[in-house]
DNA sequence: CCCCCTTTGAAGTCT
DNA sequence: AGACTTCAAAGGGGG
């Protein structure tokens, strides 16, 4: 479907819908304990909030403070900072940036960049770089209107993704983002390519075959947009990833990149896709992350192939297209890291409760940012697969379980991996849920763009349904148990908008106070419904 | 060694 | 149209 919420305003969608707090009674009772862990997180993550919201760009020195990073590093990110200072600087002076379109986004994505969990406690430098580059694309703007003042395109993005991409970033963006989940500790050093160790095993890859003929469906046009590897290049030292000869580098990676680079860049952008191996270069030279080498990645068979191996038949041909991150994941990759160092317990399934709860603990216009992150993503993803569908994934995974969920005690998990972390918790009361703090939810999604027909449109399922449902993960006995409570019918409490949001210009503004809208006059009808149930 | 678990969301398939 | 399935990330646990 194409996407085309071009227009930007309805980008951030979302917001009508609402995001009922399934569970969460249920999982108090199974995991009140957990509740209280998650306070902690909240208070965490209320402080990251405070931060994006004050839109100050004390997030990084609060972050220095909290987890001091290697000198090294810190010079390099001075630099950072004074680049996104001017960047700022251009921004308020050039009126380019209308208000920040996405106030929060900003430094509280960055969480990771400290985290000790990544990369060892100290995030390589240029996997700042490489962070950075990644923000323009949030930053990209739904609307034509906002557009660089350089770029070429049209007004009309229509259903493409806004490929013309800033050069002037917003100066918030770097932080976003992603993780570096995939700057693995321990990652080599700048002379080594990152990008061709696997990840998981570490060993060396040569670059597949298939990797050498990287398949971008790019569009022509789009294709030609994609800067060279400029990009690639960190700023500020070229520690990363190494740039084959001949690629340009450009002083300011960020800037020049643009929306597809920066799509490029993102979330899934793991060092290893990148290849730094001419060879795996496509002729735009960019890699996606979406794109999977069969025999790299371990997949469905689990197989790792480190071995480049025989020119894998078709399936090399066919690279594994990975499916864009949806919001959720987005943030999961974002925050999980954080989450893993507030508690003890590392256990995914674990950390994901926490997550998920706070996620919908995240106001509104913290999870427009990551709706709108990954509509972007999704726009660009189509943009560069045309042709792919979800389906192509289907079956390429190992079977699921059965949904037989129902049967695992998930409270067994989910216990033990509570306890761990409430050992940090403050063990104050326990809410009884994160979104009776914040008032919740109530970002779903783009309702809003689904009604504007954004292709986006984010399933109302979990909003609505999900509530008093548990939905269908859940094990069916918690579901039912008190599952209506006032708690889901609670009026949203949400009101608070950024003041950011409330400029006129900001296209946040209006979608905000749209969604805003939408969302209480929907949210009645959602409860009713569900609560029916 | 490989799947499960767990989360939400998007998109697919099925009824 | 609505319900249901699959997959996306992640990484410890367990068979």
């Amino acid at each position: 479907m194409p996407q085309l919420n071009g227009g930007g305003g309805d980008d951030l969608g979302a917001n009508d819908e609402m995001i009922p707090f399934k569970d969460e009674g249920e999982q108090e009772e199974k995991i009140s304990e957990d509740v209280s862990a998650e306070r902690d997180l909240d208070d965490v993550k209320s402080s990251l909030v405070n931060e994006s919201e004050n839109n100050s760009s004390s997030s990084d020195s609060e972050q220095a403070e909290r987890r001091p990073q290697p000198r090294a590093d810190a010079e390099s990110w001075e630099k950072a900072r004074d680049y996104f200072s001017e960047a700022l600087r251009r921004q308020q002076d050039g009126g380019l940036f209308k208000s920040p379109h996405y106030p929060g986004y900003p430094f509280l994505m960055i969480p990771d960049l400290t985290n000790p969990y990544l990369s060892n406690g100290a995030l390589s430098p240029s996997a700042r770089t490489y962070l950075q580059m990644k923000w323009p694309l949030l930053d990209v703007p739904g609307t034509a209107a906002l557009k660089d003042s350089r770029s070429p395109t049209p007004g009309h993005l229509s259903n493409k993704v806004p490929v013309v991409q800033h050069a002037h970033v917003h100066p918030l963006t770097p932080l976003i983002t992603y993780s570096n989940e995939h700057f693995s500790p321990g990652t080599p050093p700048s002379h080594l390519s990152p990008e061709i160790l696997d990840p998981k095993t570490g060993i060396p890859r040569t670059p597949h075959p298939s990797e050498l003929s990287p398949y971008y469906p790019l569009s022509p046009g789009a294709v030609g947009q994609i800067p060279p590897l400029g990009w690639l290049v960190p700023q500020q030292s070229q520690h990363m990833y190494p740039i084959p000869p001949g690629s340009f580098r450009h002083p300011y990676p960020a800037l020049a990149m643009n929306a597809s680079m920066s799509s490029l860049v993102s979330s899934r952008f793991s060092p290893h896709m990148v290849p730094h191996h001419p060879h795996s270069l496509h002729q735009t030279g960019i890699p996606h992350p979406a794109i999977v080498s069969p025999a790299i990645k371990q997949e469905p068979n689990g197989h790792i192939s480190p071995s480049p191996g025989p020119v894998k038949k078709e399936e090399d041909k066919k690279p594994h297209i990975k499916k864009p991150l949806n919001a959720f994941m987005l943030y999961m990759k974002e925050m999980r890291a954080k989450v893993v160092a507030e508690c003890t317990l590392k256990e995914s399934a674990a950390i994901n409760q926490i997550l998920g709860r706070r996620w919908h603990s995240l106001s509104r216009e913290e999870q427009a940012k990551y709706y709108e992150l990954a509509r972007k993503e999704r726009q660009l993803h189509s943009q560069l697969y045309p042709g792919w569908s979800a389906r192509d994934n289907y079956g390429k995974r190992k079977k699921r379980k059965r949904d037989n969920k129902t049967d695992s005690t998930p409270e067994d998990f989910s216990a033990r991996s509570k306890k761990q972390c409430v050992q940090y918790l403050p063990q104050e009361k326990m809410i009884d849920s994160p979104a009776s703090s914040h008032g919740s939810m109530l970002d779903s999604p783009a309702t809003p763009s689904a009604a504007l027909a954004s292709p986006a449109a984010p399933a109302p399922t979990h909003s609505e349904q999900a509530q008093p449902l548990s939905l269908t993960t859940k094990p069916e006995g918690l579901a039912t148990s008190q599952s209506t409570s006032p708690l889901l019918t609670r009026p949203i409490p949400f009101t608070t908008l950024h003041p950011s949001m409330l400029s006129p210009t900001s296209p946040f503004h209006q979608a905000a106070l749209h969604s805003h809208h939408a969302l209480l006059q929907t949210q009645p009808l959602s409860l009713v419904t569900k609560s029916t149930d």
